[in-house]
DNA sequence: TCAGACATGTAAGTCGTTACATGATTCA
DNA sequence: TGAATCATGTAACGACTTACATGTCTGA
């Protein structure tokens, strides 16, 4: 028992700042998508639990008249539950490579048939490299500035909170080098492709 | 819907040779854990429902008198299943890198604890890389000489089956591209980890 | 005006893990 | 004789996905 990814995600980002559900599931999805997945099934009953643990406190949103608005904020509590699951030794991650399982599977077929897969899985990892190294190069070119580029901003100021250039420099930092790993992943991957197919006989 | 992971993955198994239940296991623990894993609970109610299907028969195997014992064979039908999920696109794993999470969560607290973060997930994968090395020594070994590596042997021979010496050379060779891959993702990681940490300003 | 984004939520179903239950055989 | 391994299975729970349902607001 006791993973429970979602909560600690969902506090996690929380302890960032006060947001909604749909703001969450958008940051994840734009921002975190390389390393982090959530679906509203799993987001709206972990929030409304939160609160049930005094976890967080929910507040409608009306500002300027707006639509209706839920807007999710960290308690003391949270704060500190969220400090302790971070403090916690991290479980390594279970692998599952559908791509892997099938190679590894391929042998009692012809040659051609293992060729095939990996060149799949190189040019859907390219496709992913490519547009990592898109993002990267507008966050680069941000961190340099000391600036926040555009669309992070918007994800990372919803709300009202004053923030130090400085702290915003590390979110920025933290957010590239994160980028920067799910990069190095791929890279490794299509560098073991080129070695597959050179072994193979391409 | 149709997903179903754990039954092509047992399918795809037995249409290396019949297996039972606790030899899938026992293979995908020791063969196959740097990119699969199975558990008890799903295998054994994969495996009736591929007799359901008539994907695979099942016997009783009572060779020397030893104990129950139900060996699983792939049927025609269940080949050819197998051999279409193999050709159907792969879709790329979702990522969800807890360590990842917990990094990107951290930048609103003291460096230190990113620092701490990355520093045990450079020692966690550290120990996993000594480990995948020493299989691999061991494997290149085995591919030189044509032979197989003992553990694996017995893994793979369960079942009399007979096996010319280049198909088995080719197994080899398969599973040590798949454990290199294992091998180059956590280089990667463990250059990521140096990186970090001189960007952090260690 | 109408498409697209904003926004919240539920229901049903699948998938996966863990713990438990049971018992035979082997070997030191 | 007792621990380890072989071997099969189930029950309960927890995690996750998908599809659906509903309605609002903004801007071209």
């Amino acid at each position: 028992m006791a993973k429970q990814k979602t909560k600690f995600a969902v506090l996690g980002l929380l302890s960032w700042k006060p947001m909604s559900g749909y703001d969450i599931k958008k940051l994840v999805d734009v921002g975190l998508s390389h390393f982090w997945n959530e679906n509203y099934g799993q987001i709206y009953p972990t929030l409304e639990s939160l609160v049930k643990e005094g976890l967080a406190t929910r507040k409608e949103d009306r500002t300027s008249s707006k639509r209706k608005r839920f807007v999710y904020t960290i308690t003391r509590k949270g704060q500190q539950v969220f400090r302790d699951w971070l403090a916690e030794p991290t479980g390594s991650p279970i692998v599952r490579n559908e791509l892997q399982l099938k190679f590894f599977l391929s042998c009692s077929l012809p040659t051609t048939e293992s060729v095939r897969l990996i060149k799949e899985y190189q040019s859907q990892q390219q496709l992913v490299l490519d547009d990592h190294r898109r993002s990267e190069k507008v966050l680069r070119e941000a961190v340099r500035d000391g600036l926040f580029p555009k669309e992070l901003d918007e994800l990372l100021r919803i709300t009202s909170q004053k923030q130090t250039r400085q702290s915003r420099s590390k979110q920025c930092k933290i957010f590239l080098l994160t980028l920067r790993h799910g990069i190095r992943a791929i890279e490794a991957r299509l560098e073991w492709c080129a070695e597959v197919l050179k072994s193979l006989g391409k």
